[in-house]
DNA sequence: AGTGATTTGTGCGTATGTATG
DNA sequence: CCATACATACGCACAAATCAC
């Protein structure tokens, strides 16, 4: 599994950071929680915007469930 | 109503997209907050630019106030 | 009870690249 | 060549919910 994004892909950063988290939820190495936008920023090197909208497509694919002021955690495989 | 844009169209994305909410202003579908602009980009599939061109148009018509950090409000009808 | 830190929600301004006419 | 429209992306500021102390 890539562990970082393509900048010259046509791809944009915001799908291929979904598609990273998404495929670390379903490989098990994200279990519970979602790390923070902000985490996200410096791990991977993008802009909060970028980071909150992968998020965003997690939510909309049913893997993630966002409580503001918590955090963002994992919706087990069953549950979806 | 129509609940989708026109990419062919040769009215811009912009328009076609203020011309929806005011719609859906008009016709109660939309009462109280009008959806974030990274919300009407996924709905819609638009960027952020051209959802935000749209809502700004909303304001000038009177149709919709925006609080920074809050969000976008509809103004009631009496209040236009 | 209160204050500051953390985290998400939302909007603002700007830059860059692509496509179209 | 130039203007317009659009998408991506960055960085920022403010708001609000929650948590830690």
């Amino acid at each position: 599994m890539s562990d970082d994004l393509d900048y010259d892909s046509p791809v944009p950063l915001f799908q291929q950071l979904a598609d990273l988290l998404r495929a670390q939820i379903d490989a098990g190495v994200i279990t519970v929680r979602v790390p923070a936008e902000l985490t996200l920023t410096q791990r991977y090197g993008v802009s909060r915007g970028t980071a909150h909208r992968a998020v965003m497509i997690l939510v909309a694919d049913g893997y993630a469930r966002i409580s503001r002021g918590k955090g963002t955690f994992v919706i087990p495989a069953d549950q979806r």
